[in-house]
DNA sequence: TCGGTCACG
DNA sequence: ACGTACGTGACCGAT
């Protein structure tokens, strides 16, 4: 078929289920080129089987009976025509064991939703207002004149002509940036900056969540239903919207109000599965790097672990500023960061930041020879793969724009590692799910947030599901380290605490 | 529809 | 000399 999950959840809400499913040509055509933007039928038909479909003219029932079987027709050729070439690709267990088997797990989860509680929204929402209008007040009576602060074209001829503060950087078409970095920079000497940074962080939590999560709440089961986007992440990850709820807050005291509202169902509680520093992990495995491996093998704390060998101190010695620049330096491996964007990231020179990445890739040899040996594959072939064999093509890797070309090359990095966790909590997500049905829990998968499993789960039924999500998470691909998993289980999505066992 | 901004992993 | 870390989705203002 094609974008079966829709009949899926048709299936599921009749009470049908069937043993299984052969083929989604939308899907193949995702693992086949994870780059498009969108895989219209139409537009299969046409470069896989150089046909065209007929024209859609569902007017009457004829018109939508012959249009129907001319997309069923279509489908069965695909099938033919793509799975000969995902198996040429190595990519037949991405297709068949991984994406297809996961779209049925998505549809239930969809199907299941998230229950939020509407009624603290709504205060919720009361109190952002109220702190904003004098939020907007102060922020008036600083600049000497009203205006809309949610424009920055606004904002910056506010701040950078009549205020003449000193003007940090522009943006690509030419204008002044106002964005948190900068108005951080400036907030020290000029408290309207502060002032506008708090503005903007409410504003962010009521429109973006406050408002738009109570309208979303569905009026037959009384729960939030995302969809999860199967086809959209050029890596292999899920993406989440209408609402998105891969980017719920937490980060922020004011935005962990948000979460609160993501509540478990009467009687139930939500239990939390994430996995431990995935992608650092995968790095040690794919590159065999022996001290990383090591420092996981052992479960040490992996920022703290990196600053004792960046900085020659002991365990004692770590402090957290050390430690703070040890888990950049570690994100700047996984994202392929320059020496000039470490530089930035840790307000030093580009000279310090080199020597920083330097003595890391000294400590860490297996990692600069994988990084390296990964760039030259990206080269060579112009793509690049997980261990799952999912592949993503690089064509920018030999632009002749630097900026375009760097940008690839850090792609090719990175795509590897995110993609290889993305496959992994794909496989335990297809895993826990059958494992759910047929051990007859009433407890439901309601969100993934990419190295995050959330449940919604009798009371009763939490030690055990502790245990199955533990074992569905870790069990899942056996690599050179083991992967941890952290169980959280609470009452509502913000206030949870660690499940020992 | 685009640009700027900001929420998440 | 140059240089915006990887991957997403949503909101607002301006056009
Ligand atoms: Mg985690």
């Amino acid at each position: 078929g094609y974008y079966l999950k829709p009949l899926q959840a048709s299936l599921i809400r009749a009470g049908i289920q069937p043993k299984g499913w052969a083929f989604d040509a939308m899907l193949a055509g995702y693992v086949l080129q994870s780059g498009r933007s969108s895989y219209p039928l139409p537009d299969l038909v046409q470069d896989y089987l150089g046909e065209r479909l007929p024209t859609e003219d569902t007017t009457g029932e004829s018109g939508l009976a012959a249009y129907t079987c001319a997309e069923a027709a279509a489908c069965l050729r695909l099938e033919q025509v793509m799975s000969q070439q995902v198996a040429a690709m190595s990519c037949a267990d991405v297709l068949y064991r991984i994406e297809v088997p996961l779209s049925e797990v998505l549809a239930r989860m969809e199907l299941a939703g998230v229950a939020v509680d509407v009624a603290y929204l709504h205060q919720l929402s009361d109190v952002l207002e109220a702190l904003l209008r004098a939020k907007e007040s102060e922020v008036y009576t600083l600049a000497g004149e009203p205006f809309n602060i949610a424009s920055p074209k606004q904002l910056g001829q506010i701040l950078f002509e009549k205020l003449k503060l000193p003007v940090g950087k522009k943006t690509r078409t030419g204008a002044y940036s106002t964005d948190a970095e900068v108005l951080e920079q400036l907030a020290a000497e000029y408290p309207i900056c502060r002032s506008i940074l708090e503005y903007r962080e409410l504003s962010k939590l009521k429109s973006t969540y406050a408002d738009v999560l109570p309208r979303l709440v569905h009026p037959s089961t009384g729960r939030i239903h995302t969809s999860f986007n199967q086809t959209v992440a050029a890596t292999g990850r899920l993406s989440s919207s209408e609402p998105n709820l891969q980017n719920i807050p937490i980060r922020s005291e004011a935005g962990r109000q948000i979460r609160r509202a993501f509540v478990a169902a009467p009687g139930n509680r939500l239990l939390s599965a994430d996995y431990s520093q995935i992608e650092l992990r995968l790095l040690a495995h794919v590159s065999g790097d022996e001290r990383l491996l090591q420092a996981f093998a052992d479960d040490r704390d992996i920022h703290a672990a990196t600053a004792m060998l960046l900085f020659g101190v002991p365990e004692e010695g770590v402090t957290p500023e050390l430690r703070r620049k040890a888990k950049t330096v570690n994100f700047a491996v996984l994202y392929g960061m320059s020496d000039y964007g470490l530089s930035l990231e840790l307000g030093m020179s580009v000279g310090e930041a080199h020597a920083f990445i330097e003595n890391y890739f000294r400590q860490l040899p297996g990692v600069r020879r994988y990084l390296e040996e990964t760039l030259a594959f990206a080269r060579q072939h112009g793509y690049v793969t997980t261990l799952y064999g999912r592949r993503r093509y690089l064509p920018e890797i030999h632009h002749a724009n630097r900026n375009v070309r760097q940008a690839a090359e850090r792609a090719a990095i990175n795509s590897p590692l995110q993609g290889t966790a993305a496959d992994i909590i794909k496989l335990a997500m297809i895993d826990l799910d059958r494992r759910l049905r047929q051990e007859g829990y009433r407890a439901r998968m309601v969100l993934q947030v990419h190295d995050e499993l959330v449940l919604d789960a009798p009371a009763e039924e939490v030690p055990a599901l502790a245990e199955l999500a533990r074992e569905c998470m870790s069990g899942v691909a056996r690599l050179r380290v083991p992967l941890k998993v952290d169980v959280e289980v609470g009452d509502n999505w913000a206030e949870m605490e660690k499940f020992m066992g």
